[in-house]
This record gives structure tokens, C-alpha cells and sequence, in this order.
DNA sequence: GTGCTTGCAAACAGTTTGCAGATAG
DNA sequence: CTATCTGCAAACTGTTTGCAAGCAC
């Protein structure tokens, strides 16, 4: 797990190199997507904002969010069901474990997936330039509880 | 590349056993599901629905299409920014190659996805369920007309 | 002081739902 | 004949945009 004061630090440094104003707002939002709260959609990185900012709008949370998304700080990850979720803490692609049952997210690393996309794109002609895992299933605590 | 008829029979044969009812309509976007016309959203599919059915709705596309994913028989691509996507050839987990400049999503396979599940599996405690690879890039034709 | 940022409200797009008439079985 | 399906229109949800006031620099 990285530092996320680290990467907090690393991440206004990328706001400030771009002459981007860093606002309390954009502060706290960082912190929170740095210290990886599991992956939170828009909606309930705002439910955590407005606690610090009782007048903050969830407009503001989707501007910093596709600002940070541009610049490649933050993934994005859509769903068609669900509202998108953000991952701030590791921007770069990695298999992500979902909970069928709890929707908690969970961040893996394996050299397969690497060998994964070579083969791939030694196969197809492809010229890859990222891609997305996602693994479903039922998380160690949710086996244990059995279906809802 | 499985027979497109025996596909959309086999899907035609699941409706019949749900006592489903077999309109010209849905045999229509059963066919262009099965033949797998790439990957088509929902109103791509309604596009070229309307070329048979002038006055099908997207409404009527969007509830077969529920009734299918229901049934397993179809699976619904979600991405946040773009429209969902149905693949209804191959409805089980595979690998999606996506352009990133022509958006044509092209099906794959390699046992390597199933030892990339395994591993993830075992080091987890998860007890996976299905899974969705993605791997973005350029496809052969656009790479050789350089960027848009 | 300048102009980027905020935060409100309204606009937007894709998807879903309700319902009356049509139709498969 | 009956229950399901169709297709229209309206509702819904997550996301984006426009704009005036506020604030970082």
C-alpha cells in the first residue's frame, strides 16, 4: 500500500505544474481519493466532502474528477448499472476484485496480467495501450455471511 | 466464430422455454445479436432495427434486451462515458480488444484469462463468479492511419 | 486585481417505467 | 380468448454545463 500523504503531496505537485489553483475543496477531495476509501463513486466522495463543506455541490466533486481523470491522477471506472467509481491511490491499470454481494472494491496486483496483455497483443496485432480487470465474486466476509 | 443461425435458435429455444412469446420483433434483434454485428449498443441495435420495424421503440429494444441479460443470454458492457454495449454471440466471459480510435470491440481468448482468475482467486479468498478484461489499444487498420 | 474555481440550477443522455392497444399462442 | 408484448411518452438517474459570485495567487 502507498503512502497517501505521499501521494497526496504528488498529486497537488501535478495540480500545481498544470498552474492549477488549489483550493481547500480540492484539498480534501484529493485526501480522500489518495487514501483509496475504497474506490467511491462521485456521489459519496460528496456525501464526505459536504461533512468539511457543508455547501460544496456535486458539480464541483465531477470537475475536480475529470480535471484529475485529464491528467491522469485518477481511473475511472464505469459501470452501466452503477455510478462510476474512482481510484486516486493507483492510477495505472491493476485487476480490481468486486464483491458481488458488499460492492467493496479491492485492488490486486499479478504479474499474469501483464504476460496476459503481451499475449494478447502479440496474438491480435493490437497495439495495447492499457485495459481494465475486473474479477467478481464474493469477498472472505460475505462467504461467511451467506447470501442476503 | 460460432454459426450465427444455430445461435439465434438456441436463444430463440431459451425463449420458448421461459413461455416467452416469439414476436418478429425479437427475432430480429436476436439475429443481430447472434450474428454479432460487433458489439452494438442499444440504439445501434434500434437503428437498425428501424430498417425492418419503423415504428419499434428503444424502449422495446432496452426490455428484450433486459429479458436476455436476465436469462444469461447476453451480456451488457457498461462503460461510464460511452453507452452500453451487448455481446450476445459469446455470452460468457472472454477478453474484449477495443480500439481506441474506431471503437470496434473484437473477442478473444486465451487460457491465460482463466490462470489470471485462478491465481487472483487463491491469493484473495474470493470466490469468483465471472470477471470482465478489457484491453484498450489501436487495432491493426488504425494504426496504420496514424492518429485522427 | 485577474481569472480560475465554486456552487447553484438547469440541461442532457441513456435507460426505465406506465399504460392502452395490438398480437402470439 | 388471454396474457404477453409493443410502442409511445413521461419519469428517473448520473453527469455535464452556464453563469454570477468568491477566492487563490
Amino acid at each position: 500500500m502507498v503512502n497517501s500523504e505521499a501521494r497526496l503531496e504528488q498529486m497537488l505537485d501535478r495540480l500545481r505544474e498544470r498552474d492549477c489553483r488549489i483550493t481547500p475543496q480540492r484539498v480534501a477531495l484529493l485526501r480522500l481519493l489518495a487514501a483509496d476509501e475504497g474506490h467511491s463513486s462521485a456521489s459519496h466522495l460528496y456525501e464526505q466532502l459536504k461533512t468539511q463543506f457543508p455547501t460544496t455541490s456535486l458539480a464541483t466533486v465531477y470537475k475536480t474528477l475529470n480535471l484529475l481523470k485529464e491528467m491522469g491522477e485518477v481511473v475511472e471506472m464505469g459501470f452501466g448499472d452503477d455510478d462510476n467509481r474512482y481510484d486516486g491511490a493507483r492510477p495505472y491499470p491493476h485487476p480490481h476484485l468486486i464483491c458481488v454481494q458488499c460492492h467493496k472494491i479491492v485492488d490486486t496486483d499479478t504479474a499474469l496480467a501483464a504476460s496476459l496483455v503481451e499475449s494478447v497483443a502479440a496474438d491480435s496485432g493490437y497495439q495495447i495501450t492499457g485495459h481494465r480487470l475486473d474479477l467478481y465474486g464474493l469477498c472472505p466476509e460475505c462467504q461467511g455471511d451467506g447470501p442476503a
